[in-house]
DNA sequence: GTCTATATCTCGATAGAC
DNA sequence: GTCTATCGAGATATAGAC
């Protein structure tokens, strides 16, 4: 494995175990094993633990935008892309019920940990609540920025509630709301354009 | 200070530095230091961190029952009950937008360490949707369960967006939002007993 | 019931051979 | 670029004096 692989392949290995286990309970050794390097060899590619998840940050953020982008290619209107949105909640619902939402537990985490990459988490947030708003924007709302940030936060809410109790048809009830809310705010005429 | 006093200051401690720093990231010498006693001290009233836990979140359940009690004696209808369980985003603002809500983060934190305690800290949200559905029963509401889950779910989002943004003013019309959705989901006949 | 002292482990991080 | 060996700090937990 080259240089570059293996720092790639070190970010993608503790992006999944930070997600999954959190930020200050993966260890070097885990991630070490999981990549089948040796521990000492981190230092080469990463000076530090905090340098690992600046580049976890940034991994997700580009994993991110290249999602918003294949959601727009794959949805030609702007109503149908918001459903895309609603719908990581069961395209991800078996990772979410275990490890919850990855933007969310990050963020929390590193709030309490006062952690100086909190900022660059909560980004993660920006841009799902920039592109829920050009959606909005496009279908004629006013106040499309709160109507974004409403749609994010009943995500979340869901998330949270998804991996207390891992039920399967609470998420599908309240993805459905979801649904009808939106239908709610969006004004009638903007179907036919 | 004598020794159930002791162990009742430690369980308090515990509670506080969980919620703020989070469970895990939480030591012995955290504690040990703000309740000015020996670490060594600890395994006369706990065998292990677990069992501090389970004290916290015992401790927890009961402050939450009392809590409970305070807003029914309060509030006579169960509409302004409502509103009071609304409230505690604004009452708890500041802790929320710095640590998350106490129940949420926790029962992530242990989802992703797949702690034993995970259904036990569940167990406090179970208290907060068997109390909202009551609510919504005396209101005369088909569904209580699921409308009690769903305001809980809002107030779990709007909690994970405060910690994110840290923007009252977005708490402060997610608030009004959630009191103009329980005004329209409550039977008009209701106010006229 | 509280203390000091310490055992044992794991953590993040470093040094240096290859 | 990857390895082994190891450091010092801090973690949980234990032993035993008082």
């Amino acid at each position: 494995m080259r240089g570059a692989e293996t720092r790639t392949e070190i970010v993608r290995t503790a992006d999944r175990l930070f997600y999954e286990g959190g930020f200050e309970h993966t260890s070097f050794a885990d991630i070490a094993g999981a990549v089948k390097i040796a521990r000492g060899n981190f230092y080469y590619h990463f000076r530090s633990k905090d340098e690992i998840l600046d580049a976890v940050i940034a991994r997700r953020m580009q994993a991110t935008q290249t999602l918003l982008a294949q959601w727009e290619n794959d949805n030609p209107t702007p109503r149908a892309r918001l459903s895309a949105f609603v719908r990581i909640l069961e395209v991800n619902g078996d990772k979410i019920m275990r490890y919850g939402c990855p933007v969310g537990s990050l963020a929390t985490e590193l709030s309490k940990l006062a952690h100086a990459a909190r900022a660059a988490a909560v980004g993660l947030f920006d841009v799902f609540v920039g592109w829920l708003a050009e959606q909005f924007r496009a279908l004629g709302c006013a106040d499309a920025e709160a109507l974004a940030l409403h749609l994010l936060m009943r995500s979340q809410g869901v998330a949270m509630l998804a991996t207390a109790y891992r039920d399967p048809q609470f998420v599908a009830r309240e993805m459905a709301a979801m649904e009808d809310w939106i239908d709610g705010v969006v004004p009638a005429d903007s179907a036919t354009p």
